[in-house]
DNA sequence: AAATAGAACGCAAACCTTTGCGCTATCTCG
DNA sequence: CGAGATAGCGCAAAGGTTTGCGTTCTATTT
């Protein structure tokens, strides 16, 4: 049960009884072929439902139109909806995508990029493994010329182009939109201190408690891990403080949910007694009671700029350059005390 | 700033001073060539980073060991945990995959079939649209030999091989567990009659009850369509009967969290006055108030499964044949009224 | 009528790799 | 010492497509 040949224009040429150069021309309408000989060649070759061979094609032009993607998983909304983006403006510019996934591993993520480079990918998108910490594997993308376009979890900024989200501002915006909507102590749940992006938010949580002229108090900011069980554990230590915050801010989707469990254990309204705010941009947020306010990644945008900005480096552009797709604060139920503040 | 030209065995041997040939054997180790020249190659092809180009690999071989995919979205976590299972087997067989979106529209479902086709790849893996139902455009790979195997949504059912979960055992099973646990008078909450999925769940919940010689009542039934809002539309409705149900299943996650929202707004307890079931896979069912008890997709395994099916395809196998992987019942609190009789 | 133009098509190289076969030394054995 | 064996390497074709250039007619111009 072999697989069928596809047929080739030598095929084509043989049954026509002309030369294979013939066929190509005929094809793509050159004016070299009468008129009458390309209509024959065109009839025939949707008879025999002739489909030019990509890898004659590549191997010619050396460019597969191909861009290469690697995210630490596929799994999360975050990811999939991001690569989503990408795909939708490689399709419209006639680019193929090919989807690796690092599982957050050093050298998964090692492997992922070699493949990609032996496919002869046109570009490469990639989101740092949690494990990477050493980047020299990238560095043989600007040796052979190949565009790379880091985004989330980047690094070598000064060599790659990258697209990110404002971390400290959306962490500052959910920040001060509890102060405005009727809060007066926040308590803030991270996740390990060494992240990045923990360090940014919580920075944009202070940055936001300074402007206000609020004291920083230590015991309000609890970080250990990013994960629903620390969420938990976090807001009980919190509650459990002689003078408790009455708002939360939570890093991310899971440590508010995990949040949003404790509060509703220790018998306290939301967000009458604690408000709550967390970030995430799936549709949680509105299963949950309260309906969760939350800073929202705008993720399916954001692929379509990390794609765009790709592609016109593939076509020749070697500015090096950072963009940031702003989150938005997307306001439901569970932070709103007092809403005539606001 | 042109991509440089990926160095090649023709560099390698006129560095050398040798014969293509010759290098192409050295690299894989030809008893044909001595030991030190051997040598010789092998260092000069680290030094100078040689990578095999695939593209003539494939143009000689017609095989460039790439699967194709096409799902209705990749941003779902049932679809998305499908492909990493499927990608998971791909790669560790030194396949690659390509992962293609239909957007759930058939015109674009036929755009994903013709570009793999013209990509060549060795076999195909396809969850229909729902707009889908005219199947023809997939009957070129059975001309064309090319394996396909279908998954969730199928068709064909006598040439391709399919993989499915048991739809009418797993509702069938939720409603016996509600049965089991307590619950007398149990409601369905489906989506739009026509889809084979609402059939075969609402076929199994009727199943369980005739089982039970419990007599069917039409007016449990709410059949509408899969969203959040038909949901909480069909929970109130139920709710409001004369003799409202005492256990509600709700046939998809947003169906649930739907009706979950319903009943709290009707002041009822979950599970005491109304027992909760839906269908989910994610996250979500921990994190709601109490946590919802669900049936289970095992989608990572799906993959495995539908991956491992279709490379047995492209090894040669040609036997037509539908795989069941079934679901397993998330126990958690919104179900059990009463643990004793459980 | 002769020359020239231009239309219509074929030849062959190039892209990169694999592989069957042919070639040339060197070696071994009788 | 001569004959056959063998190690070690090169030649060339194949796979499908594009494209510059060469070739062969026919038709137009002078």
């Amino acid at each position: 049960m072999e697989r069928k040949k596809p047929i080739s224009l030598k095929d084509l040429a043989i049954e026509l009884g002309v030369s294979i150069s013939t066929v190509s021309r005929g094809l793509k309408n050159s004016p070299e072929i009468g008129i009458e000989m390309r209509d024959k060649i065109k009839a025939l070759a949707k008879k025999r439902n002739y489909r030019p061979n990509p890898f004659a094609m590549s191997l010619l032009k050396n460019s597969p139109r191909i861009i290469g993607i690697i995210v630490p998983d596929i799994v999360t909304h975050y990811y999939s909806s991001i690569i989503s983006g990408i795909s939708d403006v490689a399709r419209l510019n006639g680019y193929s995508t090919i989807i690796t996934s690092s599982y957050e591993q050093y050298e998964l993520e090692k492997n992922c990029l070699e493949d990609l480079i032996n496919i002869r990918v046109e570009g490469v998108i990639a989101c740092l493994s949690q494990q990477t910490t050493d980047y020299t594997h990238f560095e043989v993308l600007k040796e052979q010329n190949i565009p790379l376009v880091f985004f989330d979890r980047i690094c070598l900024k000064n060599k790659f182009s990258s697209v990110i989200t404002n971390n400290v501002e959306s962490a500052q915006m959910a920040t001060e939109h509890l102060l405005k909507t009727g809060s007066k102590r926040i308590g803030f749940i991270g996740g390990a201190n060494h992240l990045e992006i923990v360090k940014q938010r919580k920075h944009g949580y202070l940055q936001a408690l300074r402007d206000h002229k609020i004291p920083i108090e230590k015991e309000l900011v609890f970080c250990e891990r990013i994960t629903y069980q620390a969420g938990y554990k976090g807001a009980c230590q919190l509650l459990s403080l002689p003078n408790r915050p009455d708002a939360i801010l939570g890093m991310t989707d899971s440590l508010a949910f995990g949040a949003m469990k404790a509060i509703k254990e220790h018998n306290l309204r939301i967000p009458e007694d604690v408000a709550l705010i967390g970030y995430t941009d799936e549709l949680h947020s509105d299963y949950v009671d309260p309906p969760l306010t939350a800073v929202t990644h705008q993720t399916y945008k954001m692929g379509e700029t990390i794609g765009q900005l790709l592609l016109k480096q593939i076509k020749g552009s070697n500015k090096v350059e950072q963009l940031v797709v702003p989150c938005i604060l997307s306001i439901r139920k569970s932070s709103i005390k007092n809403i005539y503040d606001y």
